[in-house]
DNA sequence: TTGACATGAAACCTTTTTGTATCATATTAA
DNA sequence: TTAATATGATACAAAAAGGTTTCATGTCAA
């Protein structure tokens, strides 16, 4: 059977993680996150922390903060990077699309509908 | 007060899921997990969605393939795509490292935490 | 067998990403 | 005020990403 062009999009996905996502699919940058889960930092701090020019740290601080999973407070000359948990709960939410799948009572109440429906069709075409 | 140099990685984040993330640093890959959360599709099918050629969906399936996130099934000429939710829930594992800064009861504990250090230094300083 | 269909893969182009080096600016402390 | 410090910003280069076009291969159906 051939199947029609779905037409309809699966769910309404939250369009705003974008940046977010960009953000994470670094490994420095998620590093840094993990970093600053522990304690707001400067930039120098975090530099401390990578074997890389502080520019090249402060492009994916600035990453960071255009995908809102940090905020930077100046304090005198410094400047303070804040987690921001909001962007990281939203890329969570996102991801929890799918948690139907990952949820073993779902999995199995799944697994026994489609194994009733194989049993129907067998006992039909006997 | 200066910061020392901080050493110690935070907490050993799961290395695996680069290709995950970085799978999912697209917005057509998201879209195509998406409709493959709906039902499993071959090539074609997930082509039909999308407004870009057929090579280019396939660069996509093959990224989220390299991340583990699809599997893909031959069958006759066709390749089935199905969504992978072991790499997905590894992604939000991770992300869950930091939920202790959107579980509420914890954030109000740590409120009161901070409340109460307040308090007594107020009353210390008087 | 043969033609249509579903896919695979390579070559190529443009834009983005990720790093560097360098210079400018603002703040602190002596 | 002046020198050191913390950061900002720009120009540049190499590599990766995201597309396209084109051609090859394997499978189905008549």
């Amino acid at each position: 059977m051939k199947q029609p062009t779905i037409q309809s999009t699966p769910t309404p996905p939250p369009v705003v993680v974008q940046g977010a996502f960009r953000a994470l699919a670094d490994p420095t940058r998620r590093s840094i996150l993990l970093f600053l889960g522990e304690q707001d930092m400067t930039i120098g701090e975090v530099c401390a922390h990578f074997d890389m020019t502080r520019a090249a740290v402060k492009k994916h601080l600035t990453i960071l903060e255009e995908g809102a999973l940090i905020s930077v407070q100046p304090r005198g000359r410094e400047r303070i990077n804040r987690l921001e948990p909001a962007a990281l709960k939203s890329v969570a939410d996102w991801l929890n699309h799918f948690n139907r799948f990952w949820d073993e009572r779902l999995a199995q109440l799944q697994h026994a509908v489609v194994a009733e429906e194989a049993a129907k069709k067998t006992k039909r075409s006997k």
